[in-house]
RNA sequence: GCCGAAGUGGUGGAACUGGUAGACGCGCUGGACUCAAAAUCCAGUGGAGCUCAAACUCCGUGUGGGUUCGACUCCCACCUUCGGCACCA
């Protein structure tokens, strides 16, 4: 590797600089402007992937660059240690999860800090540590205290794989987020968090979030799916009980020609119950749940129902309509109850097509359009009530509002709002997870354990077994205790909890990381928090990010924190790709950041990640651009070690500056300008590429230039911007250059160049010239021409001459500074 | 089915508010240096036409229309790819 630049040595003596200086520490200083820089923290799987390299370089020429800017930055980094890879290291090699996870972090922190990363590495968190999880704990019993936290038998997903119940947000197309095994249904009594309660602002808030991809609030919108309609009660015949549906258009009440109970309505048993259908239905409802939780995500099962000889009368025009049970009506959402109008319902159509259950058109298109015979498909569009008594002629919003109001009026029905979210299942029958402070006493029922006697411990002691369920509960010692109230004999809570509530809150822990006293102190949390820029994969746009959202609602209600939202600005960086395929073993497309590090060093894969692509893009690796970012790096490194003896004997600079010198030192501060709004708006691909077009433009300036016609104190000038304006980027290079460009101290710690206006002015323009839209000429004027000049100039030239001659000019259109157009017929 | 994102040279990508399409990098071609190679440096590089050459002309940002003096950029319709949701009443 002759001729190259030692990266092995320059990079490991600037990490030990760094690291003995403690150069990223930062304390609250009120004084100065913060700014909290994060990257989603790792599981701790064993390794840093090119997936984490993207992240934390972006993240680090974020905090570098603030930090130049003279920011106090928050740049901490911890690990989301809690999980199950961790036990089933421990099942499959005997390992404890303990020592597993330890030396995964141990590795992967050394990765971190071979990448050459500026974290303050005082506030590093675990959460698998006790003195993290105690505060996770003690979050739980704030929610609990706060009527936040739950617990309720219900039917739950169930990894099989796995061994535990899973979130909704936990269940992509019907398998479990992380082994993929296909989910079951199980009725289990589990732990819920009430994050329903904040849908609403979890909505709402959605709007303060400027600073967040729009994709990413619509799915997080999408995903709470909040609809707006009525409830309507319908009395049943000749019996007490009422049925109450959900609706959205309830406009259509008229069109209700039956009614639908999902399998799991408690009405449905009693409707039927003593009579000969008692029997058959039962089997109906059996089959209908066994074959709903057998079927995939997204299948379309074939609508099956029965009619249980029953019926409900409508409220508002007295009919009586036959009521069924159907699989296609889900318990959990609305009432579980839905009213069917197949005219104007693609389900209810589908449904009544199958069972010969009659459509009533209650809306057409056009207003006293005629009413069809019979309808091909329903007709969901809008239009205008038709068949509907008093509400005949109304456009499909005004009877809305219309028929809301009277349902109000007459008591028999009301406005209502659903939604798709669904309470957060937290409970989780896995050993590596915080454990959940109750316990269960035969005297005084469910008890928080008190907030001094956390943290409860995890037991260390425990046997992890293929296919061993909840593992807690096998050990004596942990499961015996006594009730913190009567001091009774009781059982642990044998359940861990959802590892997604322990990355819910840690942000949040890095503003305070060493408290003892609490989860993060008051002063701290407000003077770091919101973080400014938070940075990860987009996949966790309805998991994390949700949670998170969520945790500091409810934390702000507790009065905790003053932030309405943890995250001011998101970036969702992009999947890395190689050969058109996401990095996988299975793919053999793997490259490591390992033997990148090794052959090439940490500031030259930087280099490369940030300027293949934009961040929130994919990025497709290339083996060559690589070497395209190692030849740029070298080229910095011969281009400072050539001119060092030069620029150090320079003085001041020359009286007459040449035509050379102003030209390189107008390209110094456009680049300077280009540079910083680049980075400000995460165009990093950009940046590099401009600084790169500087440093092109140093080395022509060189060539073109004898040595005596050189300015050495022009040149000392731009060497160090240049190097100042690629700190963030390659940091490890960067301080080698300042040092040998004669300096001391870090060069992360100068202040950020700043463009000096006066060099960008110029005395000529180049204008292009069109006629009728196309490119024709290009013409040097002075900047300051007049436009009656320039037109007088322009129309003089002999191509133009030439285009325009004998015909008429319609207009002359001017952009000052760029371009004429000479319109002609 | 619904919602969203993206389609630009051989290639990764640039063009920020409608104003020189293809910056920068990779690859390729030619040259310099060298006994030779590596490394490095210099020059060229969207396509077609016409040229000794330069100049010039035409075509060109997924497809088809439209708006405009001018469209990768705005509008309408469509195609393809990728992502999210999915019987949500």
């Amino acid at each position: 590797m002759e001729g190259h630049y030692d990266f092995k040595s320059i990079e490991a003596r600037w990490q030990e600089y760094w690291e003995d200086r403690k150069q990223y520490k930062v304390t609250l200083t009120a004084d100065k402007p913060k700014y909290y820089v994060l990257e989603m923290f790792p599981y701790p799987s064993g390794a840093l992937h090119m997936g984490h390299i993207r992240n934390y370089s972006i993240g680090d020429v974020v905090a570098r660059y603030k930090t130049m800017q003279g920011y106090n930055v928050l740049h901490p980094m911890g690990w989301d240690a809690f999980g199950m890879p961790a036990e089933n290291a421990a099942i499959q090699h005997g390992i404890h999860p303990a020592k597993w996870t330890a030396a995964n972090i141990a590795n992967m922190r050394r990765q971190q800090q071979q990448l050459g990363t500026s974290y303050d590495w005082d506030r590093e968190v675990t959460t698998c540590l006790p003195d993290y999880y105690r505060w996770t704990q003690w979050l739980f019993l704030l929610f609990y205290h706060r009527g936040l936290a739950y617990r309720r038998k219900a039917p739950v997903n169930w990894c099989p794989s796995c061994q535990t119940v899973l979130a909704n947000e936990q269940v992509i197309n019907g398998s479990c987020w992380r082994c993929e095994t296909q989910v079951e249904k199980k009725e289990l009594e589990q732990w819920f968090l009430r994050i329903t309660d904040y849908a609403d602002r979890l909505l709402k808030d959605l709007e303060l979030l400027e600073g967040w991809p729009e994709p990413v609030k619509i799915m997080q919108e999408n995903w709470i799916g909040r609809s707006e309609g009525a409830e309507v009660v319908f009395s049943i015949k000749d019996r007490e009980e009422k049925i109450t549906v959900f609706t959205t258009r309830h406009d259509t009440l008229f069109g209700v020609t039956f009614m639908v109970l999902a399998p799991e309505h408690p009405l449905v048993m009693d409707l039927v119950r003593g009579t000969e259908r008692e029997e058959a239905v039962g089997d109906f409802v059996k089959k209908a749940i066994k074959r709903r939780d057998a079927s995939k995500d997204g299948e379309e099962l074939g609508k099956e129902g029965i009619f249980l000889g029953a019926y409900a009368i409508n409220p508002v025009n007295g009919e009586e309509v036959p009521i069924w049970v159907s699989d296609y009506v889900l318990m959990e959402y609305g009432t579980g109850a839905v009213m069917g109008v197949p005219a104007h319902d693609s389900r209810d159509f589908a449904f009544t097509k199958k069972y010969g259950i009659p459509q009533r058109i209650v809306i057409v298109p056009e207003k006293d359009a005629p009413v069809p015979e019979e309808l091909t498909e329903a007709y969901a569009a809008d239009g205008y009530l038709v068949n509907s008594g008093p509400f005949d002629g109304l456009p499909v919003a005004e009877a809305q509002e219309a028929i809301a109001d009277y349902l109000e009026e007459k008591g028999i029905g009301r406005r209502a709002v659903s939604y798709k979210l669904r309470d957060w299942l937290i409970s989780r029958q896995r050993y590596w997870g915080a454990p959940i402070p109750i316990v269960y006493c035969d005297q005084c029922g469910t008890v928080p354990v008190p907030e001094e006697e956390l943290p409860v411990m995890l037991p260390e002691d425990v046997v992890l077994k293929e296919g061993a369920v909840q593992p807690l509960s096998q050990v004596g010692e942990f499961v015996h205790t006594s009730c913190p109230k009567c001091g009774g004999p009781a059982r642990r809570e044998t359940d861990t909890m959802d590892t997604f509530i322990c990355s819910s809150w840690y942000y949040l822990r890095y503003t305070d990381a060493g408290n003892e006293e609490a989860p993060f102190g008051k002063e701290a949390v407000n003077y770091w928090m919101p973080v400014d820029q938070y940075i990860g994969g987009i996949e966790h746009a309805v998991l994390h990010l949700l949670y998170s959202r969520f945790f500091t609602k409810v934390l702000y209600d507790a009065g905790l924190v003053q932030c309405l939202e943890p995250f001011t600005n998101l970036l969702t960086q992009g999947m890395v790709i190689k050969d058109g395929a996401k990095m996988s073993k299975s793919k053999g497309n793997v490259v490591t950041p390992e033997e990148i590090f090794e052959k090439y060093g940490a500031d030259t894969a930087r280099l490369f990640i940030l300027f293949a692509s934009p961040p929130e893009r994919e990025l497709d690796w290339s083996d060559q651009g690589v070497e395209g970012a190692w030849r740029f790096l070298n080229r910095v490194w011969r281009l400072v070690n050539n001119n060092v003896d030069l620029i150090k004997a320079a003085g001041e600079a020359k009286e007459s500056a040449s035509e050379e010198d102003t030209g390189l030192r107008r390209q110094l501060h456009e680049t300077i300008k280009k540079v910083t709004e680049d980075i400000e708006r995460f165009n990093f691909n950009t940046a590099i590429s401009a600084i790169m077009e500087l440093v092109n433009g140093i080395y022509r300036y060189q060539d073109k230039l004898e040595l005596a016609e050189q300015n050495p104190a022009l040149l000392r000038e731009v060497l160090e911007k240049t190097v100042l304006l690629l700190a963030p980027f390659a940091p490890h290079l960067t301080e080698e250059l300042w040092r040998i460009l004669g300096h001391d101290g870090s060069v992360h710690q100068q202040d950020w160049p700043v463009y000096d206006p006066a060099a960008l002015v110029r005395e000529e323009v180049k204008i292009v010239i069109q006629v009728n839209g196309k490119l024709r000429e290009r013409l040097q004027v002075p900047v300051g021409i007049s436009q009656e000049e320039l037109e007088t100039r322009v129309l003089d030239l002999e191509r133009i001459r030439a285009l325009t001659e004998g015909k008429e000019i319609v207009k002359i259109i001017h952009v000052p500074g760029k371009l004429v157009n000479i319109v002609v017929k």
